[in-house]
Parts: C-alpha cells; structure tokens; sequence
DNA sequence: GTTTGAACATGATAAATATCATGTTTTGTC
DNA sequence: GACAAAACATGATATTTATCATGTTCAAAC
C-alpha cells in the first residue's frame, strides 16, 4: 500500500472547518491547532487506520468518503458508519484510550488532516465547548447505532435494505441530478452495511429496480420513487 | 402505575459514588449537588422514563437492575443496554438537549436519584473531570453498541444466545453460589436482547441446559460449563 | 385456596435467507 | 487492446429461524 501523500494548509482557511467539530474554535486557536496537524491524500481503498492499532491521534476529513468497518470472527465486515467531509475519524479509541476497535478505509480519494494527540487532549482540557462539540457527535454516533441495532434485530432483509438506502441518500446526498446518491459502494459493501449476504443485496437491488423504486447504472443508484422507498423501509415515528 | 416514594440520603455518603462518574467530585461539590436531586423507589416493572419523554434530569442508579429499551415499529421490544447501581441513566438524550429515544424500566424493585438538568449542565461547565467521565460512559456504550451491531449481523441465534448469557453475567456478575447469573429476567426479554422470538429462546436455554451448559431453576440461570459456553458464544480476539 | 392471566414449553409448519454453483460483465493493469 | 481479477448476476438448494397451535406450569390477586 502507497505511503499518503503530503499537504498542508492552515485550519484557519480549512473549508469544512464550520462543518466540524471545530466551528467552535477561535483563530488563534486555529492557528496554534495547524502547527500540531499534518495533512495526507489517500488513494481510494487505503487504510487510515486498522483494529488493534494503536491512535496517535484524530483524523479529520478534508475531502473523501471513508467506511468505519469492524472485521466478525469468521473475517465478513460490518460496516458501523460513513464519514465525509468535516467528519472526525477515530475519535472513539483515541479518547477512550484504547486501541482502534475497528478500520477505517477511503471509499475514494481523500484528503485527511490528523491532529497530534497530545495537543488535541489539551485542547479538550482547555477548551470545554470542543469537548462539548465530541460530545455531541458521539452522542449521534450512539443513537445511529442503536437504531441499527433495533433495525437489524426486528427488520427483514428488504426493509434493510430500504432503509440502507435512504440512509446512504442522508449521507451523502444526491448528485446535480437530484436523484442519484453521491457514493459508489459495492454490492458487497452495501451488504456488509446492511447485515445480509452480496447475494441477497444484488438480488434486492434487482428487484426495486424492477419495481421502479431506483435505478441503476452501475455502482450508482438512483431513487426513482422516495415515498415508496420510505414506505419499504418501514421507518416509524 | 404507582408513584414513586421519596427519600434521601446526602450524595457524599451515597454507598455506591465511588463507582459512579460522580467518583471525581470533591466532598463540598457532593454536598453541593445533594441539594439538586431527589431520590425515589420504584416498584419492579415501574417505568423510569419513556421514548418520546422530555429529560428533567440525570437518572443515577443507587440500588436496582433496570432494561433500557427501545420499541421497534411493530411493537417489538429491544434492549439495548442494562444498568446497576452506580449506573447513570437517559444521559445520552439529556446531554444531546433531545426526548429520550428509549425507555428505562426497573428490572425489580429500585431505588434512584435524578439530578436537576440545570443544575447537572452547570456541573459539566465547571467541572471537566465530570465531563469527561461521562464521556468515557458514552464511549463505552457505544463500543458496546457496535460489538452488538456485529454479532446480530453476523452470529446466529445460538451464538448470540451464548454471548447474551456471558453478558449477563459480565454486567450483573453471580450470586452467592458463585455460578448463578445475578438477574431474574423473563425469557421474552432475553429474546428481546437476543434479537430473535420467545420461542426461539425458550429451545435454546433448554438445550444448554440438556448439553449441560447451563442449569435453569426458574427465572435464574447458572452458568455450569464456562468454556463450552464461551466457544459456543463464538468469541474472537 | 382458588382463580386467572402470564410465562414457559414443545411440536409442526412456513417463510426468509444463506449457501453453493455457475456464468456474465466490468474494471484495472501491463 | 488483451488479460486477469474482481464484481455482478441468477438459479437451485439447504438451513435457519419465525410463526402458529396447543398445552402446561407458575405466580399474583382476590
């Protein structure tokens, strides 16, 4: 696997800085942060990190589209959650103090700042509302996965599959068309998201486009009908 | 349902602190924090809060085992977590300022505090140690969510029977006997963790309990054959 | 102590989904 | 552009697990 290129730019003039955890800091602090920072580019499918290792750091993503996966114990992937821009990676170890409980992989190619851990750890001393902002972000990250939790325990595969899809849709949102989900994952991805075989995925896929609800060219899927989709995921509330 | 009958003890001599995010408080913020919160007794079976309910307040278990649970669209319990004494409850959608996502009911009869929401909030503000404590909590529910997340995704029912019984023993421990799982539970709600049917439930305990895996008397389950029931849980690392 | 509903139990059956097998298409690389 | 490997696709079959049906045991309330 390729070394991660270098680059570097002040966070002061990050552009997904206010869509990060980071809104809150001020430009001083911005300053001081790019001198404990060092920015990479990825090349699609490269490990940002992996279980078991051990954080130097947080990783936040400039640009790109990453997977968190967790590898089961006859080696099928789970993939847990989707990061973009803006995101912070591997927050959860890095605070906890642990080792990495799962993967992180580039779905494309991506720019990816890390911040050096000793530095981001006193900015949390120092700074309550950035502590507040990891706050926050894990508590979302607890919700959708518990959500998860309840979909996979009492959901058939189909209303998974739905709700994988408009969860990728919430993600990442659509292209200039306005119809197709802005992410190219494969068939197995999906599956490994969604908690079912590649087959049952393909399948599945086949069938909906069938049933006109999306379209596909491709890894790209375009939703033809939301409410039909919406109503085939089942969503409560 | 009854109402809950009151009584209070200072948190300074509360029995179970030291086990509690409260641990890194001094003895004046104890004092302090005793004059904004009420302690209550609840009945087995009595609801705590509920899905959809607005945070008054940080539930904080003093005595008692409750299910922390989330009702799936067609009604269908599942449960995402169980707390003890010393646990803090509906912490997620307080700090998150949302209505609780899942609902806490007492597993028997039990005694726990609520801490003023205000008064809690301004405790997270001046004090980063207790910030950060309840930050290590949610990193902890969290890791725990997505270890769930791969075992419904990829264990079979049998597997996951096993690992929900090694959890149940993890989080409750044994009794006197020092082979009897300390939690009367009902089958459904075993299932309604496990993610699968009563029925299926029922099959699987009988059948640990005919490979003599396990031995059951009632509601409580003894854990006869640790290492058969671990290999049977399918556990990696 | 009797009653009554909930919890537990078990067999039979149906449904959902994985697995296996095989073939086609796409994609990336030399 | 040829080639190899990965990804996609689909049918047949096996397996797992839910559901339905029915009966028994247990426990709480009067």
């Amino acid at each position: 696997m390729k070394k991660p290129a270098q680059f570097e730019t002040g966070c002061l003039h990050c552009n997904v800085r206010m869509h990060s955890v980071f809104n809150v800091l001020e430009a001083d602090q911005l300053n001081e942060m790019s001198m404990y920072k060092s920015c990479s580019t990825y090349k699609k499918g490269q490990y940002i990190f992996s279980e078991n290792g051990l954080p130097a750091g947080l990783f936040c993503v400039n640009n790109g589209k990453i997977k968190i996966s967790k590898t089961g114990f006859d080696g099928k992937e789970q993939i847990l959650r989707l990061a973009k821009s803006g995101d912070i990676v591997g927050y959860r170890a890095l605070i906890a103090n642990e080792r990495y409980a799962s993967s992180a992989v580039t779905l494309e190619d991506a720019s990816i700042c890390i911040i050096d851990k000793a530095y981001f750890f006193k900015s949390l001393e120092t700074n309550p509302k950035l502590l507040f902002e990891v706050v926050k972000k894990m508590s979302r990250d607890l919700k959708e996965a518990e959500d998860h939790i309840v979909s996979l325990s009492q959901k058939n595969v189909r209303e998974r599959m739905a709700e994988a899809l408009l969860f990728l849709k919430a993600t990442y949102g659509y292209e200039e068309d306005n119809i197709t989900i802005d992410v190219s994952l494969t068939r197995e991805e999906i599956a490994d998201y969604v908690g079912t075989s590649t087959e049952s995925c393909i399948r599945l896929l086949s069938e909906f486009n069938q049933d006109k609800i999306i379209a596909l060219k491709g890894k790209k899927i375009s939703i033809i009908n939301l409410p039909i989709l919406i109503q085939t995921a089942n969503i409560e509330d």
